[in-house]
DNA sequence: CCAAAAGTGTTTCCAATACACCCATGC
DNA sequence: GCATGGGTGTATTGGAAACACTTTTGG
């Protein structure tokens, strides 16, 4: 059902809404995140999660669709409430409450019009980040936390891998989000098992050795289900 | 570090951000709600979580702490964040966004002050609701499921019994709020196992039967667990 | 001695783990 | 033919699940 009474024209003091999204990508054999660099005012020179206002005509996640498309240029990605933020010193601007989002984007993808928008923005490891803004630090942290919990039991593994991949390819990813090394054959019997990914039929041929047979997620939505 | 600046005094559209908790407790073999009746306006009859306008100089925690010492009459219970609910139609009369917790009362503590407070103040049934304000039907929903899961591999239900309790009254909650049955002995040898009760020394006596051993939470801090 | 609820162990089964060698290709 | 990474199966173990009888009390 719409909304069809104007809203309340709210002149009292209230906290201010926002979303913040933490944007996860793969390369490099690291976990990154994106972040954007203050260049003015009370937190210059730190770096911040991409983020703004509510606006009336837009509910929580169409704010973070809206805030990932223009600032990070990505779109149609993985994206899901994390929590609300709402401590009374966290953004030393004026009390705001902010409603964090956390979101995943393909490695191959991690280029995408990120450096073009702004100068100021880039993917910096999870296990080195710089000085953040706000409580952003901590909204991190809950994120990292977050994804790989889900990574054991869901299939959010496919917001972060292209269309196809090699099964080695696939537990190289959960190694660097978890952080220690997994048995290959366990890992691709209970991969196969549970029907996590399908066949293509096509393979990726390599110089100097044998062709690794690729594989795509059989369900591109999130499913829940015991993937370690 | 504490907020030196003055808050920005907002004077444009901007939505109202408010919590509203869901309370449960056990009791007559049921999982409950408490619930608000709305006496006038928009959803006139209507039952609804009780809530409130998170004020500047407090924190969503703290204004979800505060709601529910004005409106229930608890405090110090077990009190968690849910999620944040800020669809653009889930409140007819204006654009909020609302902050849910949920919280946990005690089953020999849930008269405490309801009925004197408001008379249209109860505990509902959560598989018999009424009909709910808002979108609160979806945020009973998601309350109950977390509770559900955390159940499993957290001592939370801690929060929902007394102090002093026999086993019998801890399986007969936890089959209670998962809605099916356990097996007695495996059930007492997985709680005892991981150390989740201790023995207090006291037994409880009943006419007609052996007396029952009872025991009390090993630890009153939310811990985590494998506990089912 | 009877009714009522408390309390207690063992076996079975399945899923997680540990572990080592052969295969297909490019050079 | 050799170097490189791809691919496969089995034995062991530990935890979950199934399952029935004895104990203690009050009346």
């Amino acid at each position: 059902m719409k909304n069809t009474k104007k809203p309340i024209l709210s002149c009292v003091e209230a906290p201010r809404v926002a979303t913040d999204t933490v944007i996860f990508a793969v390369f490099d054999g690291c976990l990154k995140v994106l972040l954007i660099r203050i260049g003015k005012g009370e937190y210059d020179g730190c770096w911040a999660l991409p983020g703004g206002l509510v606006r009336m005509d837009e509910s929580l996640d169409e704010a973070a669709e809206r805030v990932l498309s223009q600032k990070a240029g990505v779109e149609g990605i993985y994206l899901e409430q994390l929590a609300a933020f709402g401590d009374l010193n966290r953004d030393r601007r004026g009390r705001s409450v902010s409603v964090a989002y956390f979101a995943l984007v393909r490695g191959e993808d991690h280029l995408l019009r990120t450096i073009e928008y702004y100068s100021g923005i880039e993917w910096k490891d999870v296990r080195n980040l710089p000085k953040l803004a706000f409580d952003h630090r901590k909204i991190v942290k809950l994120a990292e936390e977050r994804l790989r919990n889900k990574l054991g039991y869901s299939n959010i593994a496919y917001g972060l891998m292209p269309k196809e991949f090699t099964l080695t390819e696939l537990q190289s990813l959960y190694e660097t989000i978890l952080g220690n090394p997994l048995d290959k054959r366990n890992f691709r019997k209970k991969i196969k098992d549970i029907g996590l990914v399908t066949h293509t039929g096509n393979v990726r041929r390599t110089e100097r050795s044998r062709p690794a047979r690729l594989y795509s997620f059989t369900h591109r939505k999130p499913t829940m289900m015991d993937v370690l």
